[in-house]
DNA sequence: ATTTAAATTTAGACAAATCTAAAAATAGGT
DNA sequence: ACCTATTTTTAGATTTGTCTAAATTTAAAT
């Protein structure tokens, strides 16, 4: 596996779809920042080794065994940053791209030690969950911020966008993993929501709603 | 800089040489197990960077600039490998190959945060010094087994080979860094030599004995 | 059903890093 | 000083991953 190839399988796999709904070259070619010429180029070479189905105009979609492969690749990238935060101090808004780097070395033994090391974590320092060595996930009850009615409370557990500009102004307003947050009510304008977090109140936009999740208390 | 440009840089630091004894091209291409015409081509590149010393027929060495940027890389690795060694219970033989991969991975901040981690090593596992973030050496005063008198006594603090075999070899029959070795004869025929190691007599060949670095206690 | 717009693929080119085979330069031996 | 063997370089090809521009297919709208 290269590294190219090992981008575009993570890639697919955030992109979600299914052999049924796959994605499309173009969606993929955004989101990798690259062109829709070089998708096609890599679907074929994908749906070759096995890891993708692609059928000409139709989108691609992984295989069993490419999930399998990208759930790996996940779990390396999610490890690594838990790596960065607890043993290194790194701030959650710098760990992503090293972690892209850091995330195709090649050595089970590496990962496992590593993953023993920091004490088996189930989520990363964004709230995403950490899968298993056999690929398995610990799936959460959650929601988004956006999605909850007014009155609703819940303990942050994840964001959605893990933007360094908007982990910053998480940071900068106090908002963090672990708070609670109340919805006191909702704006009909434009959405925007009055909070308490903690024991402060604050004002945040749908925008930032739309990638916060919580879980119930 | 490429992870191939890393690659030969480094290889060149270890074959020593200066601008005016310089590297052959053969005898690059023989350690890095690949073609004469792939060191001209790289050797053309580095000059160009300002990396390398080049002119045809000459030979390569590393400029200044060169050195640092070999320097730099050769403090990755060894940090890695001491990680790998103290944090993850990785074996001496087993580090190389996965600290070759952890060298390239690009981001200041980690390694000197690693290097923080790790308490400021001195010395990696295999007993090479590590070059400090502004390049400096912690030059030992050791010597080769190997070129030791009959009688001397010393301490093993390095290998010159850091092969797996050979580690494993050195496993197998109990020698480690921190030994104290003492030579209580030498065979005119073929070189090998009779030692004390801890309290147990040993015989190791010369071949061996020329890959041990020991200093006075 | 036809036309048109958008998405996708193909064809051909390019850069990096490598290789093989042939040509050129160097160094050693007489 | 010359010839020869070795080393080194050049020239041209290959692979991987990318790109642009043109051609093709799909999907949407009338």
């Amino acid at each position: 596996m290269t590294r190219s190839e090992e981008n575009y399988l993570k890639t697919i796999f955030h992109l979600g779809g299914s052999e049924s709904t796959p994605i499309a070259t173009n969606a993929i070619a955004e989101q990798m920042e690259t062109k829709p010429s070089s998708v096609t180029d890599m679907a074929k070479k994908l749906a070759e080794k096995g890891l993708v189905h692609y059928k000409k105009y139709q989108g691609v979609s992984l295989t069993d065994y490419g999930i399998k492969t990208a759930l790996s690749i996940i779990r390396k990238h999610r490890l690594w940053e838990v790596f960065l935060v607890k043993k290194l101090d790194f701030t959650w808004d710098e760990v992503h791209e090293v972690a892209e780097q850091l995330e195709h070395i090649k050595s089970e033994k590496l990962i496992d030690k590593l993953d023993e090391l920091l004490d088996f974590p189930k989520y990363d320092p964004h709230g995403d969950p950490i899968p298993t060595r056999d690929g398995k996930f610990m799936e959460r009850d959650q929601q988004l911020l956006s999605e909850m009615p007014v009155g609703a409370k819940g303990i942050c557990v994840g964001v959605k966008d893990s933007s360094a500009v908007f982990l910053q102004y998480l940071d900068k307003h106090g908002i963090a993993l672990g708070k609670s947050i109340q919805i006191l009510s909702k704006e009909a304008f434009d959405g925007s929501l009055h909070l308490y977090i903690g024991n402060r109140e604050h004002v945040v936009s749908h925008q930032i709603a739309a990638n916060l999740y919580l879980k119930n208390e």
